[in-house]
DNA sequence: GCCGTTTTCGGCCCGACTGTTTTCAGTCG
C-alpha cells in the first residue's frame, strides 16, 4: 500500500467523521495524520517494519494500529464500518462550494438527497429553500455551484495562474492609497499546483480595492465581497481572493495569508505558549498590554523565538522546530546556478537549433550548458542513435565556436530500457560528455521490478544524473512505484546526482524527496528540461523553488559549482584549457 | 485522536463573509 493511498484513506475517514458530526478535533487529528503520511519521505510499510510509525508526529496509538491493519491486510474494519450507512454521493455534494458537512447532512436527513443529481432536482423543485437554515439564496447558490463544478474544482499548475496574479497585482497597485500588494498563499510558497490566487493589499481604505476587484473585466462572478475581503471567480473558473489590511498590519497579514494553514495553526499555537495571541492584525500579549510593532515577517518570527522561515518551508513539517534551534539551512537561490544540463533541441523533440538553444543559456549568464536530446528508443521524440549524435556533435562544435565564453557539454538523456539497460552502446556513452538516465516507457511496472530496473541503470558507470526520477506528470499521472532507499544507496556510492526537473508539469524529484535526498548527502542537479529557448529559465524559475521547498542549500545542488569544479569533479572530464 | 515532560487531562488558531437568524451557525480563508 502506497503512502498516497493511505493518505487518501485517512482523509476519507476525516470526511466520514465530519458527516457523522464527530468532535472537530478528532476530525482534525485524522486530517493531520493524513498530511503527515503524505509528506513522509519514507514508506509507511518500512516504518511499520522498523517500529518507527508511532514516532511520526500526528500518528498516535489509535491511528498507528489502524495503519498496521491496513498495510498488513489491505483492509480497514473501522473504515468499512464508517462507510456503511453513509452514501458515497455525499462527498460529491460536499465538493459544491458552500456545502460543508453540516448542510450536507441536513439535506440528506431531511430530503433523502445523497447524489448531486438529486440535489439539483431538489433545488429545482424548490424543496431546499423551505428547509430550516436554508432559503432562496442558498438554493440558487447550490444550483450555480453545481453548474460550475467542472470549471471550479481541481487545482492548476502554478505556471498557469501566475499571469492572472501579476495582472491583478499591477491593477491594484495602480490605485490611490495602495502602499503594497503581494501574492500570498500557495503561490508565494511555490507549490507545484494551486487552488486559487491569493493577493494581500496594504491600504487604509479598502473600499476602492474591493470595487476594482469586483468590477475587473475578467471576473465572471462574485463569490463574496465584504469590507476587507473579496473573492471572485474569473471567466476561466479560477478563484481569486483579495484581502486588504492597514499598512501597520501588513507583516502579520502577509504571514497569515501566506500560510500554510497548518503552519499558521502551529505558529499561533506557539504564540499562545509564549503568552501572545497571533492573528492577521497583530501579535497581542494575552495580559492586555499593547501589541508591539511588527516591521516584517523576519521580525515576527524573531519575536516568536524563531529564525526566519522562508515561505517555501512553511508547511509545518518540522521547520518550526528547526527554526527554534537555528537549524534551518540557508536555501539555494536562482542566482547560485552556474549552468544547467538537460536541454533538448530540434534534433529530438525540441523546437530550436543547438545554437539558438545555447544562446538562451548564454543570455541567462550561465557558464555552462549541457545539450541532452533523447536517445534512439524514444522514437516518438525522434531520439538519436550514435550516428546522429556524431552529426549533432558537428553542430555543437559550431556553437562552441560561436559562444566561446560558454562551455557547452554534449550529452544525452538516455532512456532506461525495461530491463535496466541503457539505450545506447557503451562506446557511445563513453564518447558523450555526460549521461542523464531517465525512464520514458513502461512507467507502471511492478514496484520491485521497477526498483531493480532503476538500480541496474544507475549502476552504469557513465550515468551522472538520474533524470525526473518518478516520471510523474502533475494533474495527469502519478509517478512510478519503486523503493527509493536502495536507489539512493547507489547514487550515494557512485556520486550520481538526482535531478530536480524544472519542467512546470514535472518538478521531479518533488520537494518531499528532495529533503530525503539532501539529508543523505546526495547531490541534486536542478535542470530546465527545456524544449525551447524560452524554457531555459525553468531551472531558475521552477526547479530552484522545488529544491528550496525540499530544504536544499547551495551545497546540495551540483550545478552551483564553478565551471572547472563541475567539469572536473562531477563530470570527470579533463580540463580543457 | 494527539500531545506533553512543571500537565497522562484538558487543551487543541483565529477571523471574514453570508444567510437566515433575532443573536449566530456554517463555511471558508
Ligand atoms: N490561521 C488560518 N489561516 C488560514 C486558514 N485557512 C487558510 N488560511 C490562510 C493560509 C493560507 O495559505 C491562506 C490562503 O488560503 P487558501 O485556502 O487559498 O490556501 P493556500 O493558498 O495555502 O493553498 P491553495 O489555495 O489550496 O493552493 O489563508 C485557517 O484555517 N487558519
Ligand atoms: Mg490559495
Ligand atoms: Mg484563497
Ligand atoms: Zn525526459
Amino acid at each position: 500500500m502506497e503512502n498516497r493511498e493511505i493518505e487518501a484513506i485517512l482523509n476519507e475517514i476525516a470526511e466520514l467523521l465530519e458527516l457523522k458530526g464527530t468532535n472537530a478535533f478528532k476530525v482534525r487529528a485524522y486530517q493531520n495524520a493524513a498530511r503527515a503520511i503524505g509528506n513522509l519521505q519514507e514508506e509507511v510499510s518500512l516504518l511499520i517494519e522498523e517500529k518507527r510509525l508511532g514516532k511520526v508526529r500526528g500518528v498516535g496509538k489509535s491511528i498507528q494500529s489502524k495503519l498496521e491493519e491496513l498495510v498488513e491486510t489491505g483492509e480497514l474494519t473501522y473504515l468499512d464500518e464508517l462507510r456503511d450507512g453513509i452514501p458515497e454521493g455525499l462527498f460529491d455534494i460536499m465538493s459544491v462550494p458552500g456545502m460543508g458537512p453540516k448542510k450536507t447532512k441536513v439535506l440528506w436527513e431531511k430530503l433523502g438527497v445523497d447524489t448531486l443529481e438529486q440535489l439539483e432536482e431538489a433545488c429545482k423543485n424548490d424543496e431546499v429553500a423551505s428547509l430550516k437554515g436554508f432559503g432562496k439564496k442558498s438554493q440558487d447558490k447550490i444550483l450555480d455551484g453545481i453548474a460550475n463544478l467542472a470549471l471550479t474544482r481541481g487545482r492548476r499548475l502554478r505556471s498557469q495562474v501566475v499571469h492572472h496574479a501579476e495582472r491583478l497585482k499591477a491593477a491594484i497597485a495602480a490605485l490611490d492609497g495602495v502602499e503594497r500588494v503581494e501574492v500570498a498563499g500557495s503561490l508565494r510558497r511555490g507549490r507545484e499546483t494551486v487552488k486559487d490566487v491569493d493577493l494581500l493589499v496594504a491600504s487604509e481604505d479598502a473600499a476602492p480595492i474591493m470595487e476594482l476587484v469586483r468590477e475587473d473585466e475578467e471576473v465572471d462572478s462574485i463569490i463574496g465581497s465584504g469590507e476587507t475581503k473579496t473573492s471572485v471567480r474569473l471567466k476561466d473558473g479560477l478563484q481569486v481572493d483579495v484581502r486588504v489590511v492597514a499598512p501597520r498590519s501588513f507583516a502579520c497579514a502577509l504571514a497569515y495569508f501566506t500560510g500554510s494553514k497548518e503552519f499558521n495553526v502551529a505558529l499561533r499555537g506557539l504564540a499562545l505558549d509564549l503568552g501572545f495571541s497571533l492573528n492577521e492584525y497583530d501579535l497581542r500579549p494575552l495580559d492586555g498590554s499593547p501589541p508591539p510593532e511588527v516591521a516584517d515577517e523576519p521580525a515576527l518570527h524573531r519575536m516568536l523565538g524563531l529564525d526566519y522561515v522562508p515561505p517555501e518551508l512553511r508547511e509545518n513539517t518540522g521547520e518550526i522546530d528547526a527554526a527554534k534551534e537555528g537549524k534551518l539551512p540557508r536555501l539555494v537561490e536562482a542566482e547560485d546556478l552556474t549552468g544547467v544540463l538537460h536541454v533538448h533541441t530540434n534534433w529530438s523533440d525540441g523546437t530550436a537549433s543547438v545554437e539558438e538553444t545555447v544562446r538562451a543559456a548564454a543570455e541567462l549568464g550561465y557558464s555552462f550548458v549541457g545539450i541532452s536530446d533523447h536517445s534512439q528508443a524514444a522514437t516518438y521524440a525522434n531520439g538519436l542513435d550514435f550516428e546522429r549524435l556524431k552529426r549533432q556533435r558537428e553542430e555543437v562544435e559550431a556553437a562552441r565556436a560561436a559562444f566561446p565564453q560558454l562551455r557547452i557539454f554534449h550529452g544525452c538523456e538516455v532512456d532506461i530500457l525495461s530491463d535496466g539497460r541503457l539505450d545506447l552502446e557503451d562506446e557511445c556513452l563513453e564518447w558523450l560528455d555526460f549521461v542523464i538516465a531517465s525512464v520514458h516507457s513502461d512507467l507502471t511496472m511492478e514496484r520491485s521490478k521497477m526498483t531493480k530496473r532503476l538500480e541496474t541503470a544507475l549502476q552504469h558507470p557513465r550515468v551522472k544524473v538520474w533524470g525526473h526520477p518518478s516520471g510523474r506528470k502533475l494533474l495527469k499521472r502519478e509517478g512510478s512505484q519503486f523503493d527509493w532507499e536502495p536507489l539512493l544507496d547507489v547514487c550515494a556510492d557512485r556520486g550520481v546526482a538526482v535531478e530536480v526537473n524544472g519542467h512546470p508539469m514535472r518538478l521531479d524529484a518533488d520537494w518531499v524527496h528532495v529533503r530525503r535526498i539532501r539529508s543523505r548527502g546526495i547531490k541534486l542537479c536542478v535542470n530546465p528540461d527545456a524544449h525551447s529557448p524560452g524554457a531555459m529559465n525553468h531551472a531558475a524559475r521552477y526547479g530552484i523553488v522545488e529544491a528550496r521547498r525540499g530544504w536544499a542549500s547551495k551545497d546540495d545542488v551540483i550545478n552551483t559549482l564553478p565551471l572547472e569544479a563541475f567539469e572536473r569533479d562531477f563530470l570527470g572530464l579533463a580540463a580543457t584549457s
